[in-house]
DNA sequence: CAAAATAATGGAAGCGCTTTGACGAATTCT
DNA sequence: AGAATTCGTCAAAGCGCTTCCATTATTTTG
């Protein structure tokens, strides 16, 4: 039986008879054939991997462990569809050149960009290159068209805010992300929002921002606990530092739900999933998890129609009832 | 200028000429041309890929954190020495397969295998494939050879557990991981040795076995506190239970340092670093960054030659004083 | 100064697949 | 029955590199 035959049978193609299909793919079951992926790779010019780069600032030296969650999400599909994953993390000063690297390098079919600031230069370099691509999260300050996955990070806070408001909170703390990642920004517009439209003016002290870490969220949290008028509730954006903000009230004899409440942006990570029948913390929640799947979606369809428009996805992130927000003390 | 001469100079062979060299190198700059690497691994007959397979029990659906940190560690290395990696996240029950797959594609040239069990099938299965390999972790129940790198768990947690009694527990709770994980039942001989060389009995209720997450850590700690002899003191074997069982103190009213005291493995997690001059927590501390380091150094090695006796190394955890640490109250 | 050794370069095969175009065999149509 | 289709198969080219082997230019040696 000839190559052509056997390559045709186990890749599906409609020339072959059914009859030799099956004494094909018996014989390489038998023999645990496997196509040599170097091999097809290099024959069907496709590399048949999609490209992860994660930026690893040189200064914070860390990765977001929502990484890990995103990438549980877009995997599966990715294997669904054959594609491999290569993951990449890189000083962030030279971002762009690893693109383009494998770019050149033809390493890749498509990448995905985490982590978008407000400001992010990535997408216009990446449309140059030609390289499907798609972000977890947009970038305000860009007008070239991209495919994106976000959450209504705007709304979100502006809702969670609002219901602190709406409990009768006025003094109310933002324990925030890096202020230069856009995700960052539109959660701080829907604050400042919810304080305006219920005429409640703050000082700026009131909002920090900070590396998304337990530490922070402690040192940021006990920070505005110190101020002559300390918040009586946070609103967070990461369950991660809600935990650092618990640490804080514990440290100022406080307690969380009675004396001081707090709601957190929760990104249902697996290790800190807030399953309890009256969730621990009141929340928005969108799965992070899900949102790796719909880029993972969204990408390869990028790459099977080039032609393809870039398109959007917006999640709505929901507003989840826990017993981490009371009215303030002595209402 | 031949082909050949092309791929020598920019491969550093010594056979060509300094002069023709520079030359070479300045028309790739100028082009940014970069060799294909789907050519490239076609004609070398490497993939220059490691591949790290990260299983994710169906059951639980999680993926663990430390994945992150590990792999920021490993990267490094990798890139180094221009290995890609190649990510995949596998359901559990068919974890084999995925390594006989990738072997049989020959699309990696080496793998690190994540959070071995107790009695650990894939060891074996691995050096039947032919393919380098380098544990995270041991298999207490495994004869073979092979490359590990791991921290002394029990040594560890002889010593924590040590620490407490001294200090004048005497009943102290262990809020361990999953049983048939090999550093868990490690940790567990750890506790127990101290136990019975200071002649304390104690039941089998006070050792909890789980899932690593947040409220996996707070379930099982309420558990304890709720016996009619609760703990004065717990062992845990990650930084985000010990945030569990922070909440759980929490909940009954209770201060950790205070009330009651927690020693807790950290493995350095960016996001949890318990940096302060006096650490949060007394730990058992290893950075999982550097076991990424290391397992990638070995794992180059192994593949850079097969002859290779498999090593292993064993990482030595420190043990951190912090404030989580007091005697029992009333002594 | 011829012979031998060394250095630098190029031609061409080969890595293991996919895919194009050609070709008989089986089937349908006139 | 012969021509026109359709079907199933195969031989060979090509993907873009690396590497073996041959070749020419240069230097060293007796």
């Amino acid at each position: 039986m000839s190559q052509t035959t056997v390559s045709r049978a186990l890749n599906g193609f409609p020339e072959v008879s059914e009859k030799t299909r099956q004494l094909v793919l018996k014989a390489a079951a038998k023999h645990n054939y496997k196509p040599n992926v170097r091999a097809r790779r290099l024959a069907t010019g496709k590399s048949m991997t999609i490209g992860h780069l994660v930026s690893v600032s040189k200064e914070h030296e860390m990765v977001n462990p929502i990484f890990a969650d995103f990438i549980a999400g877009a995997s599966a599909r990715y294997a669904q569809s054959g594609y491999d994953l290569l993951l990449s993390l890189v000083p962030d000063e030279d971002e762009f050149t690893s693109y383009k690297e494998l770019a050149a390098r033809s390493a890749v079919d498509g990448v995905v960009v985490h982590a978008p600031r407000v400001d992010e230069k990535r997408i216009a370099q990446l449309n140059n290159l030609n390289l499907p691509f798609v972000v977890h999260g947009r970038s305000s300050n860009t007008v070239e068209k991209y495919n994106w996955v976000d959450v209504n990070n705007e709304r979100s806070f502006f809702r969670a805010t609002q219901l602190l408001i709406e409990l009768g909170h006025t003094t109310i703390g933002l324990i925030n992300g890096l202020a230069d990642m856009d995700f960052a920004m539109r959660r701080a517009q829907g604050y400042r929002r919810a304080l305006k439209e219920n005429n409640i003016e703050l000082a700026d002290a009131y909002l920090t921002h900070g590396e998304m870490t337990e530490p922070n969220g402690h040192k940021n949290a006990l920070a505005l606990l110190d101020l002559p008028t300390p918040p009586t509730a946070f609103v967070t954006s990461s369950i991660i530092m809600a935990n650092g903000i618990r640490r804080a009230l514990d440290d100022r004899e406080l307690k969380l739900g009675r004396d001081v409440s707090v709601i957190t942006h929760d990104d249902d990570l697996s290790y800190f999933r807030d399953a309890a029948a009256v969730p621990v913390y009141t929340a928005t929640r969108s799965s992070v998890r899900e949102a790796g799947r719909l880029s993972a979606d969204l990408l390869l369809k990028a790459i099977a129609d080039p032609g393809r428009d870039p398109e959007g996805i917006l999640l709505d992130a929901e507003l989840i009832l826990g017993s981490s927000t009371k009215p303030p003390r002595g209402r």
